[in-house]
RNA sequence: GACCCCUUCGUCUAGUGGCCUAGGACUCCAGGUUUUCAUCCUGGCAACACGGGUUCGAGUCCCGUAGGGGUCGCCA
């Protein structure tokens, strides 16, 4: 039988990473079968699911890159059939009506548990078993006429045909009655794999105080959707070998159920970010110029096209983040600048450095060409002849032309920001500090 | 409280009875490269929760203990 996996987020309201990394397991193990990854949105809970909290979710899976089998299928409209169900366990004696704990709301129904144990194999934890006198009837249509979750969703699981339902800790206590829902349906129990939880940083659950748990958070944050992705699937799940930084064909291949992790795993930020610089070091140079390019539009940067590029493969080795691409390259695009203080009183503000400064300012004004190799090979000459050490010629300049202490090499630098900026740049850090 | 589950470096993990004086990665630290910062290279710190078994031999199997988590809704 083909492998069928599905998604069944309720949409209301962000995407959590802890969802999305379900997601991912579901489709991975998938792929890896050669089988199908369906979506079904749960949106019965009518005052959350609004059609922006759908599209909201939707376009985070979109982001990360995952490819849905089939149409979605919305829960709200399968009720009839949800219902249609109840009436034929009630038929069949295996639900009943009753006016639970006597609330006066009228008759729900309530699904009669077979008084039997319970077992399965779970795909990750192994055999699970819940005695019969551990488990309770419990509601699948409330008072109201609306189905519960459990009905609602082994129903849907039936219609959508899904072989094996990867889903999170929290319902492995579900599991026991839900098998005991198939059997009383007659329909094919699946195949059950319960995933840990993802911990913050206290080792805790997420809670809604952990503001930064959401996907869209790390799309705005600057995070590749690539990055993120692989990041998560190796939360809780390792290909077996050394291997971290892994394409999705790589994934697919090596993912197996057995391989995931039976115990919480907890978010690492520092790690994501590192592996956020590892993919974008990978992409191509073209690639990583278009978002470059992008990120200095989004930050109102106008400028000659190849003057920016020119500015982008400067800083290209240096990037983590694309949000930090901006921030890190506004000296080039305008004169207003800060200076690091620390910078300025360490490295400019000591004696000799104006006259150095000004020595500096006439040799690259007498330049014929101004550019890398020119600028390198005048101020070598000039660190040779005055005796002075490189520190104390080039942090100078550097704190002069950038206001930073520490950015791109300084020549490529001078040549990118050409003469005329860099000799008015050294004559106002002079009037600024040094008088 | 009852029931279910979990427990290897700070973190993510490898490990399926001998290849483990426990390997990799992130972080951190030191050194090297670099005019500077970053990159890069080299090295370092750092773990089998505890106690009993089983076995010639246990991180690996069994039993306890401790700690942690989940569930116990006419929420999903």
């Amino acid at each position: 039988m083909k492998v069928r996996t599905r998604f069944a987020p309720s949409p209301t309201g962000k995407v959590h990473i802890g969802n999305i990394r379900v997601a991912i397991y579901n489709w991975l193990f998938a792929r890896h079968n050669g089988g199908e990854f369906v979506l079904r949105v749960e949106d019965t809970d009518i005052e959350r699911s609004t059609p922006e909290a759908i599209q909201a979710m939707l376009d985070a899976m979109d982001w990360l890159g995952f490819d849905i089998d089939g149409e979605h299928l919305y829960q709200t409209t399968r009720q009839q059939a949800h219902l249609e169900a109840a009436e034929m366990l009630l038929e069949k004696g295996l639900a009943y009506k009753e006016d639970k704990g006597g609330t006066g709301q009228g008759e729900c129904v309530i699904f009669k548990m077979p008084g039997t144990d319970v077992t399965f194999v779970d795909g990750i934890k192994g055999k699970m078993t819940k005695k019969a006198e551990n488990m309770q009837d419990f509601v699948i249509v409330r008072s109201n006429g609306t189905p519960v979750f459990h009905l609602a969703n082994v129903l849907d699981d039936v219609e959508q045909g899904i072989t094996h339902v990867i889903r999170g800790d929290d319902h492995v206590e579900n599991t026991f009655r839900h098998i005991a829902l198939y059997e009383a349906l007659g329909a094919e129990v699946p195949h059950f794999a319960h995933l840990p939880m993802i911990v913050n940083r206290q080792g805790k659950p997420y809670s809604k105080r952990d503001g930064d748990a959401f996907v869209g958070d790390f799309r705005e944050k600057g995070f590749s959707a690539d990055a993120l992705f692989n990041y998560l699937a190796l939360l809780g799940w390792s290909p077996g070998d050394d291997r971290e930084v892994m394409s999705r064909e790589e994934m697919i291949e090596a993912f197996t159920l057995e391989r995931c992790q039976s115990s919480p795993a907890q978010f690492d930020m520092k790690k994501l970010t590192w592996m956020n610089g590892e993919y974008l070091q990978q992409l191509p140079a073209d690639a990583f110029e278009a978002l470059a390019l992008d990120e200095l539009a989004k930050a109102g940067i106008e400028a000659d096209a190849a003057y920016k590029k020119s500015v982008i493969a400067l800083i290209r080795e240096r990037v983590k983040n694309v949000t930090e691409i901006a921030p890190m390259t506004g000296c080039f695009f305008s004169d207003e600048y800060e200076y690091d203080e620390k910078g300025v009183r360490k490295k400019l503000q000591k004696d000799g450095v104006a006259d150095t400064l000004a020595q500096v300012k006439s040799i690259l004004g007498s330049l014929e060409v101004f550019d890398e190799a020119s600028t390198d090979k005048a101020l070598h000459g000039f660190v040779e002849e005055s005796g002075l050490g490189f520190g104390a010629v080039m942090a100078p300049v550097r704190l002069a032309v950038s206001g930073m202490q520490s950015g791109p090499e300084l020549f490529p630098m001078l040549g990118v920001l050409g003469r005329e900026r860099v000799l008015k740049r050294i004559d106002r850090t002079i009037d600024l500090f040094l008088k």
